[in-house]
DNA sequence: GGATGTGAAGTAGTTCACAGCC
DNA sequence: GGCTGTGAACTACTTCACATCC
């Protein structure tokens, strides 16, 4: 059993949701010509401490410049790598109400990879209407092969939706309906629920001893260095 | 100083989060009848182990019963109340493009106490509008006070939403824009990234490793029990 | 000098195993 | 009998502190 080089070093849960926090921060500091980011830096902005940024990103490999921080764009190129960027994989988009709508035009969701293969909707009214380029096809006459799959139908239509992509071979789901669905065994399921972070966020309201840090990042999750603050 | 009766029992991130999730899964017995459920019906829906659930349940308050589980409409109630439904909070969008439009139109977002206040744009063609029942404002005229905020500006208005925000005393902001914004301490900021869920999805895919649990609920984090086959 | 990378310590969360109660 | 509720064990993640290297 020979020790694979770069690839699978097993993250952990937490840490794979940070990378993509620190890539946005990345290109932010790319983006304004800057070249070089400590770990300090991005701990601030991404709202962790710097040693747990340092651990995380030791995990894709020592890549860090002691003295001086990490290069910006390798450590873009890193993270797509552990994340798997470099392959480019097919989406399928289930109902086009208005949130199915605001995904697939929106220029933050199909990115890194993620390529748009097809919309499918049972509405009558909706299919066969372009959208983001693509004809809105019926989920009835058979969903196309991809990657993952994601479910923007009403909760009394997740389930069904489900069972289509499963028949069509889909493995992995992204569901953003309010509905727990059932899926064989090796097809994995994502929940996206925005209400469950408006609860969060009332419920350390109303107990007054949230995390209420300045320009700290929660998502996923992701809490702010207790007591410690910016700057 | 007194124990605290019910509330401020304080707890754990990952139980608040969860709460939610069991709450929908109440919902869904109470609708198809049922009075009762316990422990290990709740974990199999959610994605947890049995005894993830009676912790986090036993943080509430002991309202189960030893050998017939949970009464459904008690558990609602009891989560309910740990979450501050009980109270009502007014919430205001900013950016009514079509994110904007998908979350106040949407009949899963603005629950449990959340109540629309207002509506916010900058952009002329929008401003006057109705949507959901409000007329579209205008940023610079100023915020109305309110719980929460909900920024859904594209990226390079997110700080300027943030900053309004602030101005009106919004001490809770929801930002759905891939921006990370600083803000004063006192005031929560949490992040909502349909990509970041899309990115670990496609990590778990790429290393086979995954969570790939069958009716298995990830979001926020909540991993499946490993090895652990349903049913 | 200055920031990374990491063993060691600490903390938080989960799971086990079973006593307690219906 | 069956399922809750919880001390105890375990596991995972974070933080400290510092050796290491540019």
């Amino acid at each position: 059993m020979v020790t694979p080089r770069l690839r699978s070093k097993k993250l952990s849960e937490p840490t794979i949701a940070r990378l993509p926090v620190y890539q946005r921060i990345a290109e932010g500091f790319a983006r304004r010509g800057l070249s070089r980011i400590d770990s300090e830096q991005i701990g601030q902005l991404a709202g962790v401490t710097a040693t747990t940024v340092r651990r995380d990103l030791a995990g894709l490999g020592s890549f860090g410049t002691r003295g001086a921080g990490y290069d910006v764009s390798v450590l873009n190129e890193r993270i797509g790598e552990a994340l798997g960027h470099d392959r480019s994989y097919d989406v399928v988009v289930v109902g086009l109400g208005n949130l199915g709508r605001a995904l697939v035009n929106s220029s933050n969701f199909l990115i890194r990879g993620a390529r748009l293969a097809a919309l499918y909707d049972v509405d009558p009214a909706v299919i066969g209407v372009e959208i983001a380029g693509h004809v809105v096809r019926n989920v009835d006459d058979g969903i196309v092969p991809a990657t993952v799959g994601v479910i923007c139908a009403p909760a009394s239509a997740a389930q069904f939706v489900a069972d289509r992509l499963v028949e069509a071979d889909v493995h992995a789901i992204l569901n953003f309906s309010p509905q727990v669905v059932t899926v064989p065994i090796g097809t994995a399921v994502h929940y996206v629920d925005f209400s469950i972070e408006l609860q969060i966020l009332m419920y350390h309201l109303n107990n007054g001893t949230g995390p209420l840090g300045g320009g700290v990042l929660h998502s996923l999750g992701i809490a702010s260095p207790s007591g410690r603050r910016p700057s």
